[in-house]
RNA sequence: GCGAGGGUCGCCAAGCCAGGUUAACGGCGCAGGGCUUAGGACCCUGUCUCAAGGAGUUCAUGGGUUCGAAUCCCAUCUCUCGCACCA
C-alpha cells in the first residue's frame, strides 16, 4: 500500500494547485491553521481530513475548489520551549527528543524558536501530504514573514482608524525580575491561580485609614470588628496622598498597580489591637481585634470581620470570647440562605467541630459557604437600601458605591501565593497602563455581528446560540503583547499584535499568498492592500506595477468570500467570533464569511488527547502503521465532525479490512458479464445510495455519507449476490455499480479510489472525475418492494425453522386475499387510524365478512405502523405476491432448504391461511 | 458558579427538532453454522428475557402530557467544552 500511495502522491503533485477558472464556480474552504510547536497527532488528523473530504467532494461536483494551508507562528510558547531546551529541561527534552522524535542534532538547534516552528511546519506539510490532503501548497506561508506583517499592518490601519483599538489599563500576571507579563506557559508553579479583585473598604483610624480588604463588600452591614495580626509589623504609608495602614507586602503590590506609596513609619500589630476604627457608613466604633489567620500577604493585611457569615471571623471571635474577652460582640445576620440558620458561619463551624482558627479545613468550609451565599443568598433587613437584593446584585451595587463615592480602590491579588515564573522569581499582579484593546464591547459593532450572524450558515446548527452568546459576552480584548513572535503595532512599535488578534482575516491573504511574495515587502503599503482587497485607489499610482495589482485584485474577488471555515469548538468563543468582527469592520457586505463548521474534540482510548501528558498517538505513526486511507476512513467513520471522537488502535484494523473488501469486490467485478433479473434492483438501490450520500456530504455529515457509500452498497451487493441464479458470480450491471462506488468513496479513501479508477480502465484522476448522479429513471419502486417482500418472508421462514422442533421438509406460503388488500388500502389512507373499523364497515362487501373484516382492520393498523410510510403507499397500490413468490420459488427453496409451495389463502384449506396479511403471507412449515 | 452541548440494548453510534417507520439503522466485538487440508478472508444466522413468525420489559433517574413517548413538558443526577490576553 505504501508504494501505491507514493505513486499516487506523485500523480497529485500540483494537481490541487487551484487558480481562478473562467467557467467553473468557486468553492473556497479553509481551516484554522496550526501552531507548529510539536508533532501532529491523530486528533489534528481529523481537523484536516474533514475539510479535505469536503474539498474533494465539491471538486468532483465540478467546483473550482480552493483549500489552502498556512502556519500560525505568532506568540510566545515557542520562546519558552526554546529557553527550556537551552536549559536542557528534562521534561521538554523528553517530549521533543522522545515523543516527537526530533533528531539530537536538530534538537540542539531548537534554542532558536524560529528553527522550531520551521521544523514542525515542514513536518506538518510532509504528514499532510502523506495523508493525501488536497491542499494548494503554493499558498503556504507563516505569520511572521514580512509580507504577512505588512498585511496585518494594513488590517489594523483600518481597525485603528475606526477607533476600535483603544488604550487602557489591564491587570496581568507579571514577573518583576524578567520585567515582563507571564502567561501560563511561562509559569513553573501556580498556573491555576486566578486574579482576584478585592475592594479596599477604608475605616478612619486616627489620622489614618485602615483599608480592610474584602471580596464581599456587601457584608459591610454585618461588620462587628476588624482583624489585625499581632505578629505583623504594619506600615504607615502615604498612598495616593492619603495616610493608610497596610502590610509591607500590600505596599509593594500597590506600587505595581499604579498607586504611589511612600512609607512614613511602622506600627506593630499589637499596638493598634484593642483600639477602634470608625465604620465608614454608620460612623460607630469598630474595635480592632487580634487574629492569627490574617495574612499580611493577602490583600491589605487587614480584614473586616463578619462573624455571622465568615467562618474565619466566627471562629476567631469564638476563640477570644472563650477567653472571656469581647463578650459584648454579637454576630449580625445579613444574608438569608436556604438550609442555614440566621448565622450560617456558626452552623458550618460547629457542625464540623472545628477546634480553632488554624484548622486546615477552614479554607474549604469558607469556600462552601461563600458559594452557597453567592448563588442562593438574599440580603435581609439589616442591609438598608440593599435589603431584598440577591448577594450577586448587592455585591455589584455596593462595590460601585464604594469605588465611586467612598474612595475605595479595587486591589488585584493572586488566589495563590506560589505563583512562580520560569526564572524562579515570584509573579505578581501588575497593571499595565498602556495596553491596547480591541473594543469588542462596542454595542454598534456587536449589533452588526448579530445581524451578520443571521446570514452565516452554521454546522451543526446548535452552535448558533453559542455564537450569539459569545458576541454579547465579549468585551475589550487586550490585543498586544510585549514578548513573542509577531508583527509590531505600527503606531506603537514596542508592542506586538497578540496571536488571536493577528489571525482574523488571513483567509483573504490566502487568495494572493502565492503571488504577493514576488513583490518586495517594503512596497506593500496599506494603500496597496486597499487596492487589492477593497478596490480603493488607482492601480497606476501605487508603488507596485498595475498589472500585478489587477491580477491580485481579480484573484481575490474570484475566491472571496470564503464558503466555509472549519475549526474545533474550543475556538468558537474567541477566534471564530473575532473573525466575524474583523471581517465586518474591514470588508464590504458581499465579502463576509458564508459558513462555518465546528468540530468536536479528540480522545485517545477514551482519554483526552494531550501532548503535554503524553497521551497522544502521532499521526505519522498511524499513517505508517495503517495507511493513509485507513486513517482517513476511520476518522471519518467514527463520528460526525461535530461529535467528539475516540481513537482506538484495535478498531482501526477493522477499517483496513473494509478497504480491502472494497478493493477485492471492485476487482472481482471487473470481468463480470451477462445479466440477471436482480440487476434492476441493484441499479435502483444504487440511485438511492448516491442520492443519500450526496445529500449527507452537502451538509457535512461525512459519517452518514460513508455509511451510505460503504455499508449501504456492501449490503446491497450481498443481497444481489444471494439473488443471482446458481452458478453466476456477477453480471455486467456490476460495472455501473463499481464505477459509481469508486467515485463515492474517492473523497474518503482517495488513494485506493485513485488506484482502482485506473485499474478499472478509467482515464485521468478520480479526484477530478465527475461525482455520480442519481438517475430517477433507473429507480424502480415495484422491484424494490418485491425484493423487500422476499427478504422479509425469507427472514420469517428462517426464524420459524430455527424455532421449530421437528425436521421440516416443506413450506407453504399463503398469500393474502384481495379483500385484505382493500382493508389495507382503507387503513393506509385513514388520517386517524382509530376510525378505521367504521370505515371498513362502510364497505358492503367487507361488512359481509363480519368479524373477520374487523379483526383484519385492527391487524392492519399494527402492520402499517410497522412499515416505512413510503412502502405503505406502494403496498396499498397493490402487490402481486403470488407471482413474486412464484418467480422466486427456486431462490426460497435454495435458501431455506425446503420444498416451497405458494397458494392463495382463500383457496387453502389450512387454517393458518387465515393469518395471511398483505405483505405478510401465512407460513406453514411441515 | 455562569454559558453551550451530551447521557440509547458489550463498545462506537443512528433516531429526538416535525410523537405511531422502533426491541430501536449501521459498524465493531462476540457466538453458532456454511465454505475449507488448516488459518485468514468471505457468506448466512444470532447477540435484553421468554417464544411458530409472537409476547414481556427497555433508550441516565423520577414524575407528567397523550389512544400511543427514546422522541414533548417538569425536576434530579452525571459527563464534555468554553469562561479571556492564551494557542
Amino acid at each position: 500500500m505504501s508504494e501505491v500511495e507514493q505513486e499516487i502522491r506523485s500523480a497529485w503533485t500540483l494537481a490541487f494547485a487551484s487558480n481562478p477558472s473562467d467557467d467553473k464556480e468557486k468553492f473556497y474552504i479553509n481551516v484554522a491553521f496550526p501552531y507548529p510547536s510539536g508533532a501532529m497527532h491523530v486528533g489534528h488528523g481529523r481537523t484536516y481530513i474533514v475539510p479535505d473530504v469536503v474539498a474533494r467532494f465539491w471538486r468532483m461536483q465540478g467546483k473550482q475548489v480552493l483549500f489552502p494551508m498556512a502556519f500560525h507562528v505568532t506568540g510566545a510558547p515557542v520562546l519558552g520551549i526554546a529557553k527550556r531546551i537551552a536549559k536542557m529541561d528534562e521534561m521538554t527534552m523528553k517530549l521533543y527528543g522522545g515523543l516527537y522524535r526530533v533528531p539530537q542534532e536538530t534538537l540542539a538547534s531548537f534554542t532558536d524558536p524560529i528553527v522550531i516552528v520551521n521544523y514542525f511546519a515542514d513536518e506538518y506539510e510532509r504528514v499532510m501530504k502523506q495523508l493525501g490532503l488536497s491542499i494548494d501548497w503554493r499558498r503556504r506561508f507563516t505569520t511572521i514573514i514580512p509580507h504577512y506583517s505588512k498585511f496585518i499592518e494594513w488590517q489594523y490601519s483600518h481597525i485603528y482608524s475606526q477607533g476600535k483599538v483603544q488604550k487602557g489599563e489591564y491587570p496581568v500576571r507579571y514577573c518583576p525580575v524578567c520585567d515582563q507579563p507571564v502567561g501560563d506557559h511561562d509559569l513553573l508553579e501556580g498556573d491555576s491561580a486566578e486574579v482576584m479583585h478585592f475592594v479596599f473598604v477604608k475605616y478612619p483610624f486616627g489620622g489614618y485609614f485602615i483599608p480592610a480588604a474584602t471580596l464581599r463588600p456587601e457584608t459591610i452591614f454585618g461588620v462587628t470588628n476588624l482583624w489585625a495580626n499581632p505578629e505583623v509589623i504594619y506600615l504607615e504609608a502615604e498612598v495616593d496622598g492619603e495616610k493608610w495602614i497596610i502590610s509591607r507586602e500590600a505596599a509593594d503590590k500597590l506600587r505595581m498597580q499604579k498607586h504611589t506609596v511612600a512609607e512614613i513609619g511602622t506600627i506593630s500589630g499589637t499596638e493598634f489591637v484593642g483600639k477602634a476604627a470608625q465604620h465608614p457608613i454608620t460612623g460607630v466604633d469598630v474595635p480592632i481585634l487580634p487574629a492569627s489567620f490574617v495574612d499580611a500577604d493577602v490583600g491589605s493585611g487587614l480584614v473586616m470581620s463578619v462573624p455571622a457569615h465568615a467562618p474565619f471571623d466566627y471562629i476567631a471571635l469564638r476563640d477570644l470570647q472563650q477567653q472571656g474577652k469581647y463578650t459584648d460582640i454579637v454576630p449580625i445576620p445579613l444574608v438569608i440562605v436556604p438550609n442555614f440558620s440566621t448565622i450560617p458561619a456558626q452552623d458550618i463551624v460547629e457542625k464540623n467541630r472545628i477546634p480553632h482558627q488554624d484548622d486546615p479545613r477552614m479554607d474549604e468550609l469558607t469556600q462552601e459557604l461563600y458559594t452557597a451565599e453567592f448563588s442562593k443568598g438574599k440580603l435581609n433587613d439589616n442591609c438598608g437600601v440593599h435589603a431584598g437584593k440577591s448577594v450577586r446584585q448587592a455585591r455589584e451595587d455596593v462595590t460601585k458605591e464604594f469605588v465611586e463615592t467612598r474612595g475605595s480602590i479595587i486591589f488585584h491579588d493572586m488566589s495563590e501565593k506560589r505563583v512562580v515564573c520560569r526564572c524562579g522569581s515570584r509573579a505578581y499582579v501588575r497593571i499595565l497602563d498602556d495596553q491596547w484593546f480591541l473594543n469588542y464591547a462596542d454595542p454598534e459593532w456587536k449589533m452588526q455581528i448579530h445581524e451578520q450572524l443571521q446570514r452565516v450558515e452554521l454546522f451543526p446548527p446548535e452552535v448558533r446560540v453559542e455564537f450569539e452568546r459569545t458576541v454579547d459576552w465579549l468585551r475589550e480584548w487586550p490585543c498586544t503583547r510585549r514578548v513573542g513572535l509577531g508583527t509590531h503595532v505600527p503606531w506603537d512599535p514596542k508592542w506586538l499584535f497578540e496571536p488571536l488578534s493577528d489571525s482574523t482575516v488571513y483567509m483573504s491573504y490566502y487568495t494572493i499568498a502565492h503571488k504577493i511574495t514576488t513583490i518586495a515587502a517594503e512596497k506593500l503599503t496599506p494603500a496597496v492592500f486597499d487596492y487589492i482587497f477593497l478596490g480603493i485607489g488607482d492601480a497606476n499610482a501605487l508603488p507596485v506595477d498595475a498589472t500585478t495589482l489587477k491580477e491580485l485584485r481579480s484573484e481575490f474577488l474570484y475566491w472571496y468570500p470564503y464558503d466555509f471555515r472549519f475549526s474545533a469548538k474550543d475556538l468558537l468563543s474567541n477566534h471564530l467570533t473575532f473573525q466575524l468582527f474583523h471581517h465586518k469592520a474591514i470588508f464590504p457586505d458581499g465579502l463576509q464569511p458564508k459558513g462555518m463548521v465546528v468540530f468536536g474534540m479528540a480522545l485517545l482510548n477514551g482519554m483526552k488527547m494531550s501532548s503535554s501528558k503524553g497521551n497522544v498517538f502521532l499521526l505519522e505513526d498511524a499513517v505508517n502503521e495503517f495507511g493513509a486511507d485507513t486513517v482517513r476512513m476511520f476518522l471519518v467513520g467514527s463520528a460526525e465532525p461535530w461529535q467528539d471522537f475516540d481513537w482506538r488502535n484495535e478498531l482501526v484494523l477493522s477499517v483496513r479490512k473494509q478497504i480491502e473488501r472494497v478493493w477485492q469486490m471492485v476487482l472481482d467485478a471487473a470481468d463480470a458479464i451477462g445479466a440477471a433479473p436482480i440487476d434492476a434492483w441493484l441499479i435502483s438501490r444504487l440511485q438511492h445510495r448516491i442520492e443519500a450520500a450526496t445529500k449527507a456530504l452537502r451538509t457535512f455529515q461525512i459519517r452518514q455519507a460513508l455509511q451510505e457509500s460503504y455499508n449501504g452498497i456492501v449490503s446491497d451487493l450481498a443481497w444481489y449476490r444471494r439473488r443471482l441464479p446458481e452458478g453466476l458470480n456477477g453480471t455486467a450491471a456490476l460495472h455501473a455499480v463499481t464505477s459509481a462506488w469508486i467515485r463515492l468513496m474517492a473523497p474518503i479513501i482517495p488513494y485506493t479510489a485513485e488506484k482502482l479508477w485506473s485499474e478499472t480502465g478509467h482515464e485521468g484522476l478520480v479526484s477530478f472525475a465527475s461525482w455520480p448522479a442519481a438517475d430517477p429513471a433507473l429507480v424502480s419502486e415495484a422491484v424494490e418492494v418485491s425484493e423487500e417482500l422476499l427478504r422479509r418472508t425469507l427472514e420469517d421462514i428462517l426464524s420459524i425453522l430455527k424455532l421449530v422442533q421437528f425436521g421440516a421438509k416443506k413450506c407453504t406460503l399463503f398469500v393474502a386475499p384481495e379483500w385484505k388488500y382493500k382493508v389495507f388500502g382503507i387503513t393506509a389512507a385513514a388520517e386517524d387510524k382509530r376510525s378505521v373499523v367504521p370505515m371498513v364497515m362502510a364497505d358492503a362487501a367487507l361488512r359481509a365478512k363480519g368479524k373477520e373484516a374487523t379483526d383484519a382492520a385492527v391487524q392492519m393498523v399494527r402492520l402499517i405502523h410497522s412499515l416505512p410510510p413510503e412502502q405503505v403507499v406502494l403496498i396499498a397500490a397493490g402487490v402481486d405476491e403470488l407471482s413474486i413468490f412464484s418467480a422466486a420459488k427456486e431462490f426460497l427453496e435454495k435458501e431455506s432448504g425446503l420444498t416451497v409451495e405458494i397458494a392463495a389463502a382463500d383457496a387453502g384449506a389450512h387454517p393458518k391461511g387465515r393469518m395471511a396479511l398483505p405483505f405478510k403471507p401465512a407460513i406453514v412449515v411441515e
